[in-house]
DNA sequence: CCCTGGTCCCAACTT
DNA sequence: GGGACCAGGG
């Protein structure tokens, strides 16, 4: 026997009770993800299973990506096949895509396609739920001041994430607020239907749905996997119980591990009774309990077992270290916010001149409750000029350009989406107004159809003025002429999936023996088969492409970007914020070809995009990390800080009434603490300011910081200077608004206007050059392909000003026309202004005079 | 029709 | 610190 030698008894029950239901209940810092891969390792290796057949469920993608490493290094070389590691929306989102339809019933209307979801559908992010919930609330008359929308949505999540659908929460609610919700949540519901789209927790739950409604489809999955394990099992819910229960089949080989203490996403809907209560549901349930701690210090886990020991509900467990004593427990009392970040900046610089005696890298963490302490502490990481990493608070996905983009790529992939479609249909503008939109709006109302229908609709039957037809159509060609560049493989593959109606299900390639050939093409868990097998390949050999394989996202991408002048666009703001934007924009297109090297097509670009989160972000190699406790789940640091310890902070006040929240509160620091493996340091600031403008206001210190013992507790950098080695605050005086270099130099190039902003070298220079590609894959279909407008020779009216021309502005001074566009009363000029950069002024208005 | 600037209100955690 | 919304000017 190898690699089980590694590992302590329990462990290694842990690992080898492989038949039938196991619940390891795994202390903080007990091995968990080590027993979890040697499990699979055990599985592959000693018991000859088939990789594929294991379906691991991890919390985030990084644990996920993780885990595959770690597997990999194991029993790498045995087979190219390999175990399903991910979590559990990506796992969903993979299932759907296969088999949605399944779904699907009959439309009673004679010919009409069945109803329900299809297969490219999209996932609505939170700020489309909330988009799409105003617009509702709107319909129907409701104030969104007294009930927000925010409110609407994270009551409708509750009800989804409990499994309850619209009825019953209108039959169970006995105030109007509830009612009202419950109408909005069946409208919503229909909204999404109407989309073709599905929102986070629908994810969760139309796979359990499928899973239950179609047998052939359970089936399939029972066959393929015969081993399921859930890591994180205490933060799971309803839905994702379920899931693992009719993932599980009969044959019960499921393998949960959790912590009932470091529970902490109960307001998620993560239900604490399906760990405290394994037992019941599946009654042969072997428990195996892991209480060893390798991971801190002996003063480390008293003080957090201390802490939790507050808690009434939970299992109770006896962790223990062999790392006896070790530092005490840290705790510094700052006069403010402000101090108390710099105080932690300067405890890191010091670490990290100092180092680790070289036996462990040396990593610190920052944790904190709400993403918006980030500020301070990043300012004051930036005034000791020590690089840091932030994850979470505002994510790349989260950009509006990038949202933008992505709303396009949805819009191709599926026009129904309305909120998408929305997002982008005057994005940029093109003369598509606010009067346009409400008429559109109104017919899709009163059709039935979604947007994109009435779009067409509007404009066949003319039903808005020449201009405004005019700027519909050629939104409606962008669209429709990036849909025909999906093209090939996976149009006619929708094309089909849609006409199978009669709710028949196509049953996937199955054997009826254990040798079950999957079809991975359309089931493609990752590297389950060489490259040359995936879908790429396919869409390669259509006829009338370019180039083998060349119109996948990236392609889309770059047409979009070209067509709408996107990118141009920005350029011309000539700012620096356009700039980064541009970037970004180019880190898109970047991350476009990454996918497509991968053989991913559009939707599951969008997948990606979709369910990327925050926690992925994080980089273990990063020296110093800033993020919530949330995200902390799962990490270790030789140093932690664990800031803000007051009431109402942490504790958040938001709990203070309800005494089962306060339980998560305390397990939340639970988690934070034993994050820490050499040094824990609590802090606390006596003032904080709330919001920017505010006066600052006392604090009271966090009850958990009483629970802490004392003899734990060593007080630094007091005022009291007990030790020297920690600064004193005063020397802080974070009064002065003195800026580190960073933001000096930062401030130098915002100033500087953009006096010697040179006029952008003439008509769109050939950024990308896909776009000649692109002209000869429409020719070749006998398709017109209009490049981007180009500014044109201006017919010179009375007061036509011409590119090139001087001209003098009442408040600008002296300019040069550089781009004409428009006619008549709308006639809109580029003039740069050398002190003023460039403007884009309209003719009738700007009173500009020839020089 | 679009852009700007002012004002008001809000501010947990996240797949 | 910032997002949403509105009024007013070009």
């Amino acid at each position: 026997m190898s690699f089980l030698d590694q590992l302590n008894p329990q462990q290694r029950e842990a690992v080898e009770t492989v038949q039938g239901p196991v619940l390891i209940l795994a202390g903080a810092g007990s091995g968990k993800t080590r027993v979890i891969t040697y499990r699979i390792a055990h599985l592959i290796e000693h018991l000859g299973a088939m990789p594929e057949s294991i379906l691991a469920v991890t919390f985030t993608n990084k644990a996920a990506a993780e885990m595959v490493g770690r597997v990999d290094k194991i029993v790498g070389g045995l087979s190219i096949a390999k175990p399903v590691i991910s979590t559990f929306h990506s796992f969903c989102v993979r299932l759907l895509r296969r088999d949605v339809e399944a779904l699907r019933i009959p439309s009673t209307t004679l010919g009409a396609p069945p109803i329900g979801l299809t297969k490219n559908f999209v996932i609505y992010d939170e700020s489309d739920q909330q988009s799409l919930v105003k617009s509702i609330m709107r319909r129907l008359g409701i104030d969104d001041k007294q009930t927000t929308p925010r409110a609407v949505l994270s009551h409708i999540s509750w009800a989804k994430n409990h499994m309850l659908d619209p009825q019953e929460i209108y039959l169970q609610s006995n105030d109007p607020t509830t009612e009202k919700v419950s109408h909005i949540y069946a409208e919503y519901r229909k909204e999404l239907l109407k989309a073709n789209a599905m929102d986070f927790d629908d994810l969760l739950l139309e796979a359990v749905r499928l899973l239950k409604a179609a047998p052939e489809v359970r089936d399939y999955y029972s066959r393929r996997f015969h081993h399921v394990l859930v890591d994180e099992y205490q933060d799971t819910n309803r839905p994702q119980y379920e899931l693992m229960r009719l993932l599980a089949g009969e044959r019960h080989n499921v393998c949960a591990v959790g912590d009932e203490d470091q529970s902490i996403y109960s307001w998620r809907g993560a239900d604490i009774r399906n760990i405290l209560e394994f037992e019941k549901d599946f009654p042969e349930a072997k428990i195996v309990r892991l209480e060893q701690n390798y991971r801190s210090t002996q003063n480390i886990l008293q003080a957090a077992s201390a802490v939790v020991a507050n808690n009434v509900r939970r299992k109770g467990k006896n962790l223990w270290t062999s790392r006896q004593g070790g530092a005490k427990i840290g705790y510094y009392e700052a006069p403010d916010g402000e101090n108390e970040a710099l105080f932690v900046a300067d405890w890191i610089a010091r670490y990290l001149r100092e180092g680790t005696d070289g036996k462990e890298k040396p990593r610190a963490a920052v944790l904190y409750r709400t993403n918006s302490q980030s500020r301070l502490f990043e300012e004051a990481m930036r005034r000791y000029q020590l690089k840091y990493h932030v994850v979470g608070g505002f994510s790349f996905y989260d950009r509006a350009e990038i949202k933008d983009l992505i709303s396009y790529l949805k819009v191709v992939q599926n026009p129904d989406d309305s909120i998408s479609l929305m997002r982008v249909i005057n994005t940029p503008v093109r003369g598509i107004g606010k009067t346009t939109i409400e008429v559109l709006e109104r017919l899709a109302l009163e059709t039935g159809l979604s947007l994109w229908g009435s779009v067409g609709e509007a404009i066949q039957r003319q039903l808005l003025p020449a201009r405004a037809c005019a700027a519909l159509k050629s939104f409606q060609d962008l669209i429709e002429d990036a849909r025909a560049m999906l093209g090939g493989t996976y149009a006619q593959r929708l094309a089909e999936t849609a006409t199978t109606d009669e709710g028949a299900v196509a049953p996937a390639a199955v054997e009826l023996n254990d040798q079950i050939s999957f079809d991975p093409t359309i089931f493609d868990f990752g590297a389950m088969e060489p490259e040359e097998e995936s879908p790429a390949t396919e869409v390669e050999k259509i006829e009338g492409f370019p180039e083998p394989g060349s119109a996948g996202t990236a392609d889309i991408l770059k047409f979009l970007i070209d067509r709408t002048g996107y990118i141009k666009l920005l350029e011309e703001e000539d700012t620096p914020e356009a700039f980064s934007r541009v970037e970004n924009l180019h880190e898109l297109v970047n991350a476009a070809m990454d996918s497509r090297d991968r053989g991913e097509t559009l939707d599951q670009f969008l997948d990606h995009a979709a369910l990327v989160s925050d926690a992925d972000a994080y980089d273990e190699q990063a020296q110093i990390t800033l993020m919530t406790l949330h995200a902390a789940k799962g990490l270790e640091f030789p140093l932690v800080f664990l800031c803000g310890l007051e009431e109402g902070l942490f504790p958040h006040s938001r709990t203070f009434n309800h005494p089962d929240d306060i339980e998560e509160e305390r397990r939340l620091c639970y988690v934070g603490m034993t994050r820490a493996m050499d040094t824990l340091v609590l802090s606390r600031a006596t003032y904080r300011r709330r919001y920017g403008t505010d006066l600052p206001e006392a604090s009271i210190p966090s009850r958990f910081l009483e629970e802490v013992p004392a003899v734990l507790i060593e007080e630094v950098g007091g005022r009291s200077g007990r030790t020297s080695r920690q600064p004193r605050p005063q020397e802080y005086d974070s009064g002065d608004t003195h800026y580190s270099y960073e933001d000096e130099d930062q401030s130098v190039s915002w100033r500087q206007p953009s006096v010697q902003a040179k006029p952008k070298s003439a008509p769109s220079a050939p950024k990308y050059n896909s776009i000649e590609n692109i002209a000869e894959f429409f020719a070749s279909r006998g398709k017109r392909f209009t490049l981007p407008k180009v500014p044109v020779e201006a017919p010179t009216g009375r007061r036509g000003f011409r590119p090139g021309q001087k001209v003098r502005h009442p408040k600008y001074g002296e300019g040069t026309v550089y781009q004409r566009e428009g006619e008549g009363e709308e006639t809109k000029l580029t003039v740069q202004f050398p002190r003023f950069g460039l403007k884009k002024l309209v003719e009738k208005y700007a009173q500009l005079e020839a020089v």
